[in-house]
RNA sequence: GUUCCCAUCGUCUAGAGGCCUAGGACACUCCCCUUUCACGGGAGUAACCCGGGUUCGAAUCCCGGUGGGAACGCCA
């Protein structure tokens, strides 16, 4: 039975280097897409074997940020799972043991050369226009030779010795790609050890990328490696190593990278690409999802999505029409205008409690807000946000739209001043002020529409001439939600209490 | 530099030789809705990288060029 028919297991396999960005979020999208459509296992897996760099707060964070983005992997370092560890750094004795057979068999070998020399020839041969392969200086190494420097304390890191012989790969997406012979040359599987303490098996030490990727993904049992583009080069070497311990290849999809708007890989330095901050800005983890799966992903044209909209579907919508069918071959720029708009459509769509719910820690970010909030009903602040929330774009927006039914102090807008200073809006000034002490303590929509009718008969004012000065003359602005929503939310006393403050800040 | 990958509106894409006068989405412009703004509805501007083939016919197939991307690390 070829990977492709066994049961699917597929896998995410970030390393803990810093935030989980978006194009690793799409990554772990596709493999979720692919595993919940046939009924598959979708396992995370840490790639921690670079001691240096991998911190445990980066695990904390990238395995935090998933969650928060929804995903829920049947395998990983906390669900465990039957392949366990899902930590490489808790495998180091599985790689020790295939690396020590590769050693065994001549398959790999020893090299004892430094790491400047190595940079300086590879950096020589780019200048000579050479592909920058390693001239295999100790692959002529006699094996008892190297062991017995190893044995007397000699240090070094093992070496693939690369066939030299074409390789094809199938791959989902880009089709077959072929990968000349000799071009990668021998290839290092472990790193040389600094002391003991570092090595995996006797005198080896720890693994390096490509080996411990092929060994996991062979033990773990994975069918379908989806992955980045970013990998596809690489897959000269593991597809060696597959073919030296004669394992089963799973089936590979190699979908396009992520591109910043500058047209470079999305990364810390073109924009704020971690999933961590958008998510911190407001930015729902439907849209980002929605949004992320059709960055190089095409459902298809017979899709009919609830939502109405081609473009806007669910989770359950996304996973039923996913196929590798539709994934795109040529990198695509990320767009975040397209990505505000969608956040917009989730804002606006999703259940109002729900959007209130997610929004509330945006405004109790805000301690006086907190204590403010704490102080109206929830079904004040269920109000507010239906009122304001089809102007927003991101949760952040919330609290900045609403800033006005929470503060008593309304920031004036300079054409809201124009208005508020014109001599012909006097009438409509003194008639409102005269209305308004009139009112009962709660309004409501229908009260608000007799005031504005009774001020209109009053002042003689009417149509814009009417309406905008009693807006600016309680809003200080000249626009926003209709003002029968706006008053009832308020209530008088606090109607009452922005219209003098914008009368004593009109005056100063 | 070397190897690999890729190429349709500004951006994401549909398009598998005639259904293409190239469709959809975002953005943009205009109109409608609205006594404001936003939302919503409608309309419009806008693309087959270039050059050769193959074919009665090419966005679609082939070759070359150009352009873009990725990899070339004892990172993943």
């Amino acid at each position: 039975m070829s990977a492709a028919q066994k049961p699917v297991r597929v896998r995410f396999a970030p390393s803990p280097t810093g935030y989980l960005h978006v194009g690793g979020a799409r990554s772990m999208l596709f493999n979720h897409l692919y595993a919940r459509k046939h009924g598959g296992t979708l396992v995370l897996r840490i790639e921690d074997t670079d001691q240096e760099r991998s911190t445990k707060e980066s695990e904390v964070m990238v395995i935090s940020d998933l969650k928060r983005l929804g995903f829920k992997p049947d395998e990983s370092p906390e669900a465990g799972g039957p392949y366990p560890p899902y930590r490489q750094s808790e495998r180091l004795k599985m790689y020790g043991k295939y690396a020590k057979e590769l050693l065994d068999r001549d398959q790999a070998y020893y090299c004892f050369c430094t790491d400047d020399s190595l940079t300086q020839k590879r950096e020589l041969a780019m200048k000579l226009g050479r592909p920058p392969v390693y001239d295999g200086t100790c692959a002529k190494i006699p094996p008892a030779e190297a062991r017995a420097k190893i044995a007397a304390g000699g240090k070094a890191g093992l070496r693939f010795r690369a066939f030299s012989k074409e390789y094809i790969l199938h791959d989902q997406v880009k089709g077959d790609v072929r990968f000349p012979p000799d071009v990668v040359g021998d290839f290092f599987i472990t790193r040389t050890p600094k002391d003991k303490a570092n090595e995996i098996a006797e005198g080896i030490g720890m693994p390096v990328y490509n080996f411990c990727c092929v060994v996991d993904d062979h033990l773990m049992g994975i069918t379908h490696v989806i992955r980045g583009e970013d990998h596809l080069s690489n897959n000269s070497r593991q597809l060696q190593i597959y073919d030296a311990f004669g394992w089963e290849l799973p089936v590979f999809a190699h979908v396009a990278v992520v591109l910043g708007s500058d047209r470079q890989k999305l990364s810390k330095r073109n924009g704020d690409s971690s999933v961590f901050e958008y998510l911190n800005n407001g930015y729902l983890p439907e849209a980002l999802l929605n949004f992320l799966a059709l960055l190089g992903w095409n459902p298809g044209a017979d899709i009919k999505p609830s939502s109405g909209h081609p473009e806007i579907f669910t989770m359950d919508e996304m996973i039923s029409y996913f196929s590798m069918d539709g994934l795109q071959k040529a990198p695509a720029i990320f767009d975040v205008q397209k990505l505000n708009w969608m956040n917009g459509q989730y804002i606006r769509s999703l259940p109002l409690a729900d959007i209130a719910a997610r929004a509330r820690s945006f405004f109790e970010a805000i301690p006086e807000w907190k204590t403010a909030l704490e102080a109206h009903s929830p079904e004040w602040y269920l109000g507010v946000i239906e009122t304001i929330r089809g102007e927003c774009t991101m949760l952040k927006d919330l609290p900045i739209a609403a800033k006005f039914f929470i503060e008593p102090n309304p920031a004036i807008e300079d054409a809201a001043k124009a208005v508020l200073i014109d001599p012909a809006n006097t009438a409509v000034f003194s008639a409102l002020t005269a209305e308004v002490s009139k009112l009962p303590e709660v309004l409501t929509a229908e009260l608000v529409d007799a005031l504005q009718k009774s001020v209109g008969a009053s002042s003689g004012a009417k149509g814009k001439g009417l309406f905008m000065p009693i807006r600016a003359a309680t809003t200080g602005r000249t626009h926003g939600p209709e003002l029968k929503k706006v008053f009832p939310l308020l209530g008088k006393t606090a109607l009452l209490e922005r219209m003098s403050a914008i009368q004593t800040a009109m005056k100063a």
